[in-house]
RNA sequence: GGCGGCAUAGCCAAGCGGUAAGGCCAGGGACUGCAACUCCCUUACCACCGGUUCGAGUCCGGUUGCCGCCUCCA
């Protein structure tokens, strides 16, 4: 069994097939940076991201790419009110941008191009555009001719006509149909801008992803992703100026994610009801975040509240504990266990109900449960008698293995040792404990917990962690 | 007006025709000197009404209620 993708074109599941066997080109609609993200932005970085891990545990070659939308209307705009030169907003919110999904636990892309470095490139595309009719200028600007495309429509499944309806499009005096939309923006006096055969301007906003993608993947990419809003108009229009361009079918699988919600209602930066991940991961883990993004399904939507969010950090420590348990069992036991092969069988089971989850369209919500099915199945192990190195050791590699495809790091590089007086206070209870004074032993655990550190006896002896 | 999505236990959430995964919370039990950790047990007439089928959260039709896109937006 191999994945298969739910393909927006289609609006069906399809086995997915890459262009060149064993490679993936993917590429993901970046974020315009202009302000911090919010969770709602961050979302489809944490879920293509899994997506991205999971293609290449599968041992696929990813060549992933995210842009930088860094010159538009609002980091103009932006940039105007704080006084500042478009460039430094821009390398700013870079920075942040880059520190923030690194704290959710996401890579970096394999490139990351902006808009402002592939100028040259994108008059090009529109000079080809041109000439083939399927572009126009008009009075310093240049506009995408609508109706010209045939395809028009196809992945939004809109009909021309119905979205002419639809009438909230603005006419624009310049434009010859009130469908058309901008490729080349005429600057206004002060704004920064670039030489082009149609005077001084910028570009539009879908005709970067177009260029982009194709100096960077080339023609033709495996998936194009982004959020659902996404679908129309931007990835509808880029479709229709790269197939008009290319005369190739522009990307194979489109995958869009749902929102996140607050209160039921959608969170957006016009709305003003969002929640910047630069704040919300100083008082919330952000594993635990990432954690509860990937617990829904990526197409359905997530409501945020405080409340859910302590019930997936509850969840997530289930799996910490898991596998603090394992690692801390491996410390001290030896080779005596029986049925070894019975609980192999079943971890691997477990890898292969993982595999059968996210080969569904990525369905990190059920993944997560074989997760948990894996967590007790170790504790349950541990509980056993006797128990062999070899077991544990599946245990101790399966469980971090598989949750770090979903790019949750259950905590094993946090090894901490204690304070020396910690370890006399540990010490001391426990000659107290075997002395039967458990009254002094008590005392001694309260008084760690006030320092914030809970203690749990097991049969292998005593075991510390901040609580 | 056009296109689309959703409605499953107190809460969250899988499920895509064969007698309802998983998590959180709660209650009970085991383990423990007591705890902690862990394990076991307990809780669903799947929004409503029709239909198709031997059999339907699951397919079809309808009703109700939410939500999104059609405008910058992840």
């Amino acid at each position: 069994m191999g994945i298969e993708i739910y393909n927006t074109l289609t609006r069906k599941k399809e086995p997915f097939v890459p262009i060149e066997e064993g490679k993936v080109k993917m590429y993901v609609c970046g974020p315009t940076v202009y302000n911090y993200i919010h969770i709602g932005n961050a979302r489809p970085v944490i879920v293509y991201d899994t997506v991205r891990n999971y293609l290449e545990y599968k041992g696929f070659d990813v060549n992933y790419v995210s842009n930088f939308t860094d010159v538009d209307d609002k980091i103009i705009k932006t940039a105007n009110e704080l006084g500042e030169e478009v460039g430094e907003l821009t390398e700013r919110f870079i920075g942040a941008y880059f520190a923030d999904i690194e704290a959710l636990g996401c890579r970096h892309a394999d490139e990351h191009p902006r808009v402002t470095e592939h100028i040259d490139d994108i008059i090009a595309f529109i000079t080809v555009l041109i000439d083939k009719g399927y572009a126009y200028e008009s009075e310093g600007d240049v506009y995408y001719r609508t109706r010209k495309f045939d395809g028009y429509g196809k992945l939004s499944h809109q009909s021309i006509d119905e979205l002419k309806v639809g009438a909230r499009i603005h006419p624009g005096e310049k434009k010859d149909d009130a469908l058309d939309f901008t490729l080349w923006k005429s600057a206004k006096p002060g704004e920064i801008s670039w030489d082009s055969p149609w005077g001084k301007g910028r570009p539009g906003w879908h005709i970067e992803c177009s260029v982009m993608a194709r100096e960077v993947l080339g023609d033709t990419i495996d998936i194009h992703a982004g959020g659902q809003d996404l679908t129309f108009p931007h990835h509808e229009n880029e479709i229709a100026q790269s197939e008009a361009h290319n005369d190739k079918t522009f990307a194979n699988y489109w995958m869009h994610n749902g929102y996140i919600n607050i209160d039921n209602e959608k969170m957006s930066k016009s709305l003003g009801n969002f929640v910047l991940v630069n704040d919300i991961r100083k008082k919330v883990d952000p594993e635990v975040l990432r954690f509860f993004m990937l617990s829904v399904h990526y197409r359905n939507p997530i409501n945020f509240s405080e409340e859910l969010i302590e019930s997936a950090a509850n969840g997530l420590d289930r799996l910490r504990t898991a596998f603090r348990n394992v690692s801390h069992r491996l410390e001290t036991t030896a080779d005596n266990g029986d049925q070894t092969d019975i609980w192999l069988y079943k971890i691997g089971k477990a890898r292969k109900a993982f595999e059968e989850a996210m080969d569904d369209d990525f369905n990190t919500a059920n993944a997560i449960s074989v997760l948990f099915d894996l967590a007790r199945l170790s504790n349950t192990y541990l509980n056993e008698k006797n128990t062999e190195r070899a077991v544990l050791e599946a245990f101790r590699g399966t469980l971090p293995e598989l949750a770090g495809v979903l790019g949750l790091r259950l905590g094993d590089a946090q090894a901490e040792f204690p304070s020396e007086d910690i370890e006399a206070l540990i010490e001391e209870r426990e000659q107290a404990r075997k002395n039967r004074d458990f009254a002094r032993a008590d005392e001694i655990r309260d008084e760690l917990l006030d320092q914030g550190i809970v203690l749990e006896d097991t049969r292998q002896g005593v075991r510390w962690k901040r609580g």
